[in-house]
Order: structure tokens, then C-alpha cells, then sequence
DNA sequence: CTGAAAGCGCTTACAG
DNA sequence: CTGAAAGCGCTTACAG
């Protein structure tokens, strides 16, 4: 009585072989695969088990031959050089989509608005992709967000900065996370907090800073206007953040900078004036990119969840379960995810 | 009698249009893409022709189906902290893959060496992968070699270390990248080049170090001993590294360093000594990582050319042109690509 | 709630 | 060198 034995071991079993165990038809096996409403329970529990005890796994290509679907996602970006963000976010795009039988289809979206939009057209036209995710900041690209509607193909936008009640999005508490970092500086005993704000065309930028003054506000902490600097998102541009705050005459105990890559060139210009860190200076970052972990001292920074944000779009894409522009309420379409605080090296108590 | 007004604007065509625009069999048209030697040249002629008006592309899961090939290759990759290596070649692996009709599936092998060999074997017998890709220093586990021998599947490993004459591979010459980088420093006027060795776990370190010896001696420069340091490859060795060689009693010109992680320590050193970076000190690294070209001044560094080995790679795995092993000359399996060096912001030309 | 038939777009063997 | 037939493993209508 043990038919495992030999699907166990080489041939591959098929549904035709589920149907005859479970003493069916391919039809109501297919059924209860694709988690069709209308079986009945037993009959649906029994294919189950059969399904289990030959470790059947449906083979994707005739699926996607059979159907409609492709059983196919798209991973739109449009600009590489963001420090793995892209890579992380496929990664982990990946790993959702390989678990739930689909692939992945990773494009750069770049050159002119008429390139792009080709892209665009031909990942939903040519490969017939189920859905689409969108990667700042190219998910700010309202013509493609409208050609995509006009493709009828459901997408999800990571982290936009536009027109939010269009469609469903993933995202983090981007005003949050600086406000419970702030917070922890000024509990480690911090009271002289500079800010280097992110690049001025990054929505994430204002949120940012936001939520910086607003945790100084609720401190009662003032912040002399010395103490924040414009940055661009740049190392090179955190390079002149930093001499600026470290060189004017009441020197801050602590430095937020609105990513790890200023952040890092924070901790290079303190280290070139000879202030220690973290014993002399906080220095803390955000993202959580890899020059976090690489430079000494370690950058304490906020983690993104871009895990979560993967799984959580390749799981709204795959399960049809939102709607699509259905809703005007932001709250419908807005799924935010918690972010992480990574205290590491280079911050410190402050010394009274 | 025009099917190419039906078939161009919506629909997709299929062999079968194709088959019908040419005047031939779906067999014969089947036989053209798959470059089957037993067809006319004329015949060809039409059917590319057919092909090309109506931008036929075939169908890779009607394709997957019907034949014994699976039209996946696998990428196993052992540690994605390498900062954006595995995802360097990911990226350009998927669009090899892509250009060809195939899929790239991914897979992190970690854990015990149980673990890993079962991965592995899934991803042979589940997936049925056409070929496997081995990332280092995976790709230097004897027993994962001699698994994917007894399942009989193709790889191809890259960079490898170790038993170089048992199955292709591809890789760069470290060794001239090296020799070729030091030669660089010695023309821009450099006389004391100190140098960082990377880890000694790794093969590479050797060849680089090697490199650099013989640059140097085809120079007649003599290197005294203080002026090699022993690394690791990360950050906070090449910290330690540097803080040797730049408080020695000669301090040397210029600084080869075996990765750019260990370059940007030197940097920081530097700066922290108040050492200019290049006016007092020239910095080379190695790899062309991120952080090459986020901190400041840009590293100059090797580039390896992990495009060209991940393309080598798939166009090997997927014509199939490849003798397995078949040959013991290693002439034969090695395909050496070939480096860049990419100069930068952090050497000069020696001041006299 | 369940099933028999047809077909998705290719390729594999088998003829000729 | 070329083709007619069967089939890969699913799903989509259509019945009942």
C-alpha cells in the first residue's frame, strides 16, 4: 500500500495520476488546485491527500499553455545604480514568486518616455505578464501608470510618492521611522541633533525630515537652523554636509543623515578632523544598504522591509484579492509595512 | 488569402501561421529554430523570412512541454554577501537567459552540506534544469560537483579555485589584472607600492598577489618586506592594514589593496591621518564593487567582467557546445574573459 | 457539485 | 530533406 515509493523516486507524477488515486477526474483535481469554490469538501479533502502523498507539483508550462494566465510578473525599474536596492527587492521577488508557481520577469525601464513605454508594452503584450510591480522612482511615472490601466493589467507601486489614491501600493513609515530614530538618540541622551536632508525630488525626503523635527518638537528640543544641511542623497554631497556641520562653532553630538551613503561620509570627515565615532559624534543613517555593514564603525540605520514589500506585492498580484483603483480610500490601497532599527557602532550614549 | 493582417495586430502567431506563410509543414519550421542541420537552404530562407513578417516568437511553455528540455538553467549561489556580486551576475545572466527562450532559476544554497546537496538535487530533478551555473566559492565543493556528474547534468562553474581539469569554467585572469594594474601605478612614477593581500582562503589572492610581485620585479623594484600586509578581504582589515603601512617609517606612494572594500579602508586612513588622497597617496582596489564609486574619491580599481563570464556561461549551457569534461586539456574548459581597469579619482602621477 | 471532450503550441518518433 | 500523427499536462467551455 505504499504508492510513494515509486512516484517518490523518478517519474514525476501528473494530475492524471492524482485524479486515479483520489478516484476523480483531472477536472475536480484541477478544481481544487485552483482553489475553485465549488467542490465539495470531501471531495476537495481527498485530492488533497492524494496530491500530498504523491508529491504532485503542477507543471507550470502546460498550465500556462492550458489557461489564460501566464503566470508570469513583472519587475519594472528604471535606474540600477541605487545601491541594490533593485537586487535586493528581486531577490526577494523571487523567492515569493518561485512558492507560488510563478516567475518573475525583471525589466530596466530606461532611455527616452517612448522607450519606456515600449518596454512597458511589450512585457504585458509579449510575455502577457499577470501584473506589474513598479520600483521607484519609476512608479512615479504617471504616463506608464495610465498605459498600464489602459492595458488592463493589474499593478502594484513600491514606495511612490504620486497620485496615491490611483492605485494600490506597498510602502513604509518613512515620517515614523525618522521620528523612533530621532527618539533614540535623544533618549541615548542626545539633545544637539543635526539633520542632512535626502535629495529634493525624493517624497521620502520630506517625510524624513518631518519626522525628525517633530520628535526634536515633541522633546522640546530646539534645532539651531546651522544644524541642517540640504544634501542629495550622494556621498560626495554628505562630504560637504558634514565639514559644514562639524566645523561650526557649537558642534552637534549627533548627526542624522537621510541615507547611509552620507552617513558613511559623515564618519569619513569626523574621521579626517580627528572626532571620534561614536565617542565624540552619533552618526546615523538610512536604509540599511551594504556600505552600512561594510564601513568601521558599523552605521546604525533604518532597515527597509523590502522582504515584506516583495512578498507582500507578488502575494496581492498572484491571489487577485485587491482592488484595483476599486476603492478612493487610501487606506484600501496603502499597505505599510514595519521597518526595522539596526542600532550597530556608531552610536553612543552621550557623555555628560 | 493574407494571414498576415490577422495574425500581426492582436493575435499571436503560432508555428502553424508560420508554417502556412512559408508553404511548409510546422515540422519544418520547428527544425529551422531549433537549427536542425537536415533542412534546404532554401526552404530556411522562406521560413526565416515567414518568421521574421510576422514577428513570430515561439511559445517557450508550449516548447517546454512537448520536448525533453526544460528550457531552465539553474544559478546556485553559497553566500549573497558579497556585496552585489551574486546580483551583478544575476542581472546579466537573466538577460542572456532571456535573448535565448530560457528562464533563469535562482537558488541560494546555504546550510550543512546535507542541505546543500539537496537543494542541488532539487533543483535538477524538480525544476529539470538544462544546466547549472556554480557561483564561488560554491562552485569549489567537491562533492556538489561530483553530485551534478552523477545526475548528469551540464555546469559550468565560474572563477574557480580548485580541480580546474574536471569540468569548464569561466573566470578572468587575475593574475594580468594584477601585473597589469601594478604596471600602471609604476608608470605614473611609483616606486614604494605597498600591497594588501586579499583572504588566503581564496585563490584569487594568490594570482593577485602574484601579479603585483612580478610587475614589480619585471621593474627591478624592490619591495621591503613592510610594505605587505596581510588582509581579509573586509572593511576593518584593510583599516588595520593600512594603519601599518601609512605609519612605517618609509611610507610608500601608493597602495594596491586585493579588493575595493579594503581600498576604501586605506581611503579612510588616509583622511583620518591627513594624508591626501591622491596628492600624497595613490589607492588601487580591485573588483569595481559599489562602494568603488560611492565614496570619494572614486576608487581605481579591476573591473571584472562579469557580464561577458555570465553570457560565456549561458551560451555555453544552452548550445550545448561545450565538451563536458570531455577533454582533459584545460586550454579547453577554461575561458578566460577579459578585465578592465577603470581609472579613477584616487591615483596620480608621483610628485618628484 | 462533477466529468468527457477538445485544444493550447510545440516536439518526438516514425515514415518516406 | 520533408511531413502526418500523436502526445506533453494542463484548462476552458460545455453538459449534466
Amino acid at each position: 500500500m505504499s504508492p510513494i515509493s515509486k512516484s517518490n523516486s523518478k517519474t514525476k507524477s501528473t494530475i492524471q495520476d492524482v485524479a486515479e488515486l483520489a478516484g476523480v477526474s483531472k477536472m475536480t483535481v484541477s478544481r481544487v488546485l485552483n482553489n475553485d469554490e465549488k467542490v465539495s469538501d470531501k471531495t476537495r479533502l481527498k485530492v488533497k491527500e492524494a496530491a500530498n502523498k504523491l508529491h504532485y507539483r503542477p507543471n507550470i508550462s502546460a498550465r500556462r499553455l492550458a489557461s489564460a494566465k501566464s503566470y508570469f510578473i513583472g519587475l519594472l525599474y528604471e535606474n540600477p545604480s541605487q545601491g541594490g536596492y533593485v537586487s535586493q527587492f528581486m531577490m526577494s521577488a523571487l523567492k515569493s514568486c518561485r512558492q507560488r508557481g510563478y516567475h518573475l520577469v525583471v525589466d530596466e525601464c530606461e532611455g527616452t518616455q517612448v522607450e519606456k513605454l515600449t518596454i512597458t508594452r511589450d512585457l504585458v503584450e509579449e510575455t502577457r505578464v499577470d501584473g506589474v510591480i513598479l520600483l521607484p522612482p519609476f512608479c512615479n511615472n504617471i504616463e506608464i501608470l495610465n498605459e498600464l490601466k489602459a492595458l488592463n493589467v493589474p499593478y502594484i507601486r513600491v514606495s511612490p510618492d504620486v497620485e496615491l489614491t490611483q492605485s494600490p501600493f506597498v510602502c513604509m513609515d518613512d515620517y515614523q521611522a525618522a521620528f523612533e530614530m530621532t527618539n533614540l538618540l535623544i533618549e541615548q541622551g542626545h539633545r544637539d541633533i543635526a539633520f542632512i536632508i535626502g535629495h529634493p525630488d525624493v517624497g521620502a525626503s520630506r517625510l524624513r525630515y518631518q519626522g525628525f523635527l517633530d520628535a526634536m518638537r515633541s522633546n522640546k528640543l530646539t534645532i539651531p537652523p546651522e544644524y541642517i544641511e540640504q544634501g542629495l542623497f550622494s556621498y560626495k554631497s554628505g562630504l560637504s554636509a558634514a565639514k559644514a556641520l562639524l566645523t561650526c562653532n557649537n558642534m552637534p553630538t549627533a548627526i542624522f543623515a537621510s541615507n547611509d551613503d552620507m552617513a558613511a561620509a559623515v564618519i569619513s570627515v569626523a574621521n579626517s578632523l580627528g572626532i571620534q565615532v561614536p565617542q565624540q559624534l552619533s552618526v546615523v543613517g538610512y536604509d540599511d544598504t551594504p556600505i552600512a555593514t561594510t564601513i568601521w564603525p558599523n552605521i546604525t540605520t533604518v532597515k527597509q522591509p523590502i522582504e515584506a514589500m516583495a512578498e507582500a506585492a507578488i502575494a496581492m498580484l498572484t491571489t487577485g484579492k485587491f482592488d484595483q483603483g476599486l476603492s478612493d480610500k487610501l487606506s484600501d490601497l496603502r499597505h505599510v509595512l514595519d521597518f526595522e532599527l539596526k542600532q550597530r557602532d556608531s552610536t553612543s550614549r552621550v557623555k555628560s
